[in-house]
DNA sequence: CCACATTTGTCCGTATGTATC
DNA sequence: AGATACATACGGACAAATGTG
């Protein structure tokens, strides 16, 4: 049974905490810094979750700002 | 005119390069050694662009043996 | 306008582990 | 056994954008 990374784990989550709404599409989301304490992560790791997170177009970064969520149309699909 | 990120313009490259048949489906990349050579920046770079390419389903890492190219059915698309 | 804090953006280097050849 | 290659995570350094005062 292999585990998963992190940087996977955590993305993951994120797009099921959109899924079930507990973000909104224009949400901004927790700043580099909080998501790697809760997650008890480098920061490091948590930007490669967002940069991830942004090749599928379900977030959008926005420096100086902060961390977006893009509308679910933009990104959802089957498979 | 906005300088593009060097994990973002490689991975661009190779994209195209696939679109243009100079990779073909299932071809291995160059390692990242070789890829962080050739573009003079760091295996850390060219290991982002292979995070990026495969979020986006160009690319599969398979550990050990290499990075090969994805069927473009399997992620082309029009944005 | 300026100073400052916050936040993301990019890139690099290192360490360790695992898979393959 | 050894060499090669990817996998993951971490930490650091500096830049750039933003917002506030």
């Amino acid at each position: 049974m292999p585990i998963t990374a992190d940087y996977i784990r955590i993305a993951d989550e994120i797009v099921a905490d959109i899924r079930a709404g507990r973000f909104a599409p224009g949400a901004k989301l927790p700043s580099i810094t909080q998501l790697a304490a809760t997650h008890k992560v480098s920061p490091s790791t948590v930007k490669q979750v967002y940069v991830r997170l942004e090749a599928l177009r379900v977030i959008r970064r926005h420096q100086g700002k902060g961390v977006f969520v893009n509308d679910p149309k933009l990104w959802m699909r089957e498979p």
